[in-house]
DNA sequence: TTTTTATAGTTATATTTTTCACATATAATG
DNA sequence: CATTATATGTGAAAAATATAACTATAAAAA
């Protein structure tokens, strides 16, 4: 109850908790294919590099109950843990810019497991358009007929720097509204959209300073 | 002194600030190119989307400082941001696995201006090897040899999650000691190892999470 | 030169997140 | 069926992180 104290995390309330939980999910969707049946707070936690406690925890947020002394039976979990998703089956999202990050999220099978479901691409350039693959690659005049027939709530930015702001803007006036952007830049919208951003050069360089730090190990 | 606490970041301490401090200098570079040579807390802020406080703490805690009054010189900053990293230069790194991620890395050209530095790739699919491109794909044989003569620390795993934990071995045994990891598993490896894990999964849905989440907006 | 003012730098406070500790429940065992 | 061992569930404490409030300083203005 004390946890729901909402002040700032307004929008995504339980930020961290909730990356973990879908961290959960995966290794679950893992383990389930595995016929594993049943779980322990410490076993998914190693599976997910988190302390046995904090995965309790994380569950205690969200009112998910195991059997004590018995752990947590998968499928029940998984189903427990998808509850807290609003996913009414899957979610439609589109990609913008079939480059070489566009391109590799089209070609990527394993969303749908995770009920993300990619129905098309767009890219200015008409010669990507041949590109024969599962999912379409359309010119950006369908844009707004795409979304509305799909009802796409979610978009993917993978188009270059300067264009991210532009093609952000086109997303929110169709009433996207939320969108993971993989282009350095920080996009101005409005308050109540969701954005994501993802910076590869920073999750590179971050590991690049820890390794080159003196750390703990020069005497 | 007193954030220099370190009790579990003992690795890598200041994450989240150190997170910052590389946006910050994304930021910079771009505004260094576009010819502007003075920033302010709040500017830079605005940029980077943290709060002006935010940016001066974290300078703050770093020892970074600016002028008074006149903000801060964009090359200065820069100098004094990138003293943070023990960059001798640049880095020398390596990419595990030439399939779509894998590819998509090493294609993106962005990578020198922040002195990560793509020496080369590897693949056991030997038909990834004709690739003519500017980082070469070697198979895996010629591991052990690349890795010490760039004396490669750092590496990015994209190959196949089954293939992950035994590539992070290899890496591990030749000296390696930070991991950029895109498959979804976690990997067992010394403490001393930094892991990285970038689940683009995750990132997705977490996004998809909070729009589809009836949140301030319904009534 | 003195005053004003905008911005950096810092200390204090508030919030969020993690860890700890232990009471509580229940599957397994004899 | 009572006992016991083992996990869960949670409230309280600790740690980490963010925000806000305040002070100091240097540039600009008067
Ligand atoms: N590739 C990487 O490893 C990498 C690393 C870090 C950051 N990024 C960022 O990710 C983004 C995409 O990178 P990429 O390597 O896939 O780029 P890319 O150049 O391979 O692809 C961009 C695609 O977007 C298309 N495009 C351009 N303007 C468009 C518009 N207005 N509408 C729709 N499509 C448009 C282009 O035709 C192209 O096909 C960039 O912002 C880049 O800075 C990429
Ligand atoms: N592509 C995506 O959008 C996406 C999204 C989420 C997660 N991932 C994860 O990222 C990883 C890479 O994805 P991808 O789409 O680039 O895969 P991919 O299949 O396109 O590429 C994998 C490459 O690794 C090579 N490989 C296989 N075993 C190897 C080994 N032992 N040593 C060296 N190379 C080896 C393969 O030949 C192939 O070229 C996977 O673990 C995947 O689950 C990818």
């Amino acid at each position: 109850m004390k946890n729901y104290n909402v002040k700032k995390n307004t929008i995504c309330p339980l930020r961290k908790s909730l990356r973990r939980i879908l961290l959960y999910r995966g290794s679950l969707l893992r383990l389930q294919t595995l016929g594993v049946k049943r779980v322990y707070s410490y076993t998914l936690g190693k599976e997910t590099g988190v302390s046995a406690e904090q995965v309790r925890k994380d569950f205690s947020v969200y009112r998910i109950k195991g059997n004590q002394r018995g752990g947590y039976h998968v499928d029940k979990l998984i189903a427990d843990l998808e509850s807290i998703f609003y996913h009414n089956g899957s979610q439609n999202i589109i990609i913008m810019g079939r480059g070489n990050i566009g391109s590799s999220l089209a070609n990527y099978s394993n969303f749908i497991q995770r009920k993300i479901n990619i129905v098309a691409s767009f890219d200015i350039d008409p010669s990507k358009q041949r590109l024969r693959s599962e999912i379409p690659v359309y010119t950006l005049d369908r844009l707004g007929e795409v979304v509305k027939r799909f009802e796409v709530k979610t978009a993917i930015i993978a188009v270059p720097d300067i264009a991210a702001q532009e093609v952000c803007k086109q997303l929110v006036e169709l009433g996207v509204e939320g969108i993971i952007n993989f282009a350095p830049v920080i996009l101005k919208v409005p308050s109540h959209i969701i954005i994501n951003n993802v910076n590869l050069s920073d999750e590179i360089e971050s590991v690049i300073y820890c390794v080159s730090q003196p750390g703990p190990l020069s005497t």
